[in-house]
DNA sequence: AACATTGACAACCGCGTATTA
DNA sequence: GTAATACGCGGTTGTCAATGT
């Protein structure tokens, strides 16, 4: 199927904004807030632009709140951490960082922060590509749709009853049951370990020459295949759980630092550190 | 002073997904 | 169920100021 434009690009403005503009545009979202669609917006609000330039514009630099450059410490640090979990999945980032958006994030990453990190020999991991896992995503959830058109056809045809008492659901549900389970039984494997964490990145863990020596865990991974497959299996653990639901992050529920997400942050890298130091595969 | 290069960041583009008709 | 539409995201490009030659 063929995809319009999401606007029509005649006799629109393209380019920096000026300040009339975005006092149009600002003065447009306070009278009538964000949520009445970015499409007409540009003609209610008498500019010249594409919806998406000004949700862009807005978003990115007119928004109360936002901070703009003088990224702290603190930030560098939580920057480089989640990015090392997350991959390239700005928004995520900046959901758990108040007053930053993607954009901003992204670009601090891409001029600043790598560079650093490269001249400091600790250039992060490279990510599973987005596109391939959100293609095994996909293909996750086409099975599951299958498998639940299936239960509704059957429960529609009255084969089943809505309390789950027929077999076919009472497996289902004890397999999502069990995968619950071993959800908890991660939290509370990577909750026993108490160790004092100190904020440094994993990619200083996670190379041999970045160690830093502000961490209890100093391992050198590169040393040992056995360790380099545990540091893999790992992160592929974190990118399964992260595209099967939202346990960990819940941005739209965080306005500040979500201190018991910050944990769960914390609690994970401990359990790597664990893994890597005590030489074991437990997953 | 003139030009080239680099750095920083704003803005654009194309794609995937969610929603609506 | 399907097509059309709108939105949001990540990657990339464009622009301009600062710096170097």
């Amino acid at each position: 199927m063929g995809r319009k434009p999401c606007c029509s690009k005649e006799g629109l403005k393209k380019g920096a904004w000026t300040s009339k503009e975005d006092m149009l545009l600002t003065q447009y979202i306070k009278e009538h807030g964000e949520s009445t669609g970015w499409r007409s917006l540009p003609k209610k609000a008498g500019l010249l632009r594409c919806g998406k330039s000004c949700r862009l514009r807005w978003v990115n630099y007119l928004k109360p709140g936002l901070k703009r450059g003088n990224f702290t410490p603190e930030e560098d640090d939580l920057i480089v951490r989640l990015y090392t979990l997350l991959g390239s999945r700005w928004s995520l980032i900046a959901g758990r960082i108040p007053g930053r958006t993607d954009n901003d994030i992204k670009n601090y990453w891409n001029t600043h922060l790598l560079k650093k990190l490269k001249a400091q020999g600790n250039e992060p991991r490279r990510h599973k590509s987005l596109r391939k896992s959100k293609e095994k995503e996909k293909a996750s959830s086409r099975n599951n749709q299958k498998s639940n058109n299936k239960i509704e056809k059957k429960k529609k045809e009255g084969k089943i009853s809505e309390n789950g008492s027929n077999t076919e659901e009472r497996e289902q549900v004890a397999k999502k049951t069990e995968e619950q389970q071993r959800t908890q039984n991660f939290a509370r494997v990577i909750s026993a370990n108490n160790h004092n964490f100190t904020g440094c990145c994993s990619s200083e863990v996670g190379t041999s020459s970045g160690a830093s020596s502000s961490t209890s865990h100093e391992v050198n991974v590169e040393e040992n295949d056995n360790k380099i497959g545990i540091y893999e299996k790992f992160h592929e653990v974190i990118d399964e759980l992260l595209l099967n639901d939202n346990w960990l992050f819940q941005p739209d529920q965080c306005t500040e630092f979500n201190t018991q997400s910050h944990m769960m942050l914390k609690e994970i890298y401990e359990e790597y550190f664990q893994l890597v130091s005590e030489n074991s595969c437990l997953f």
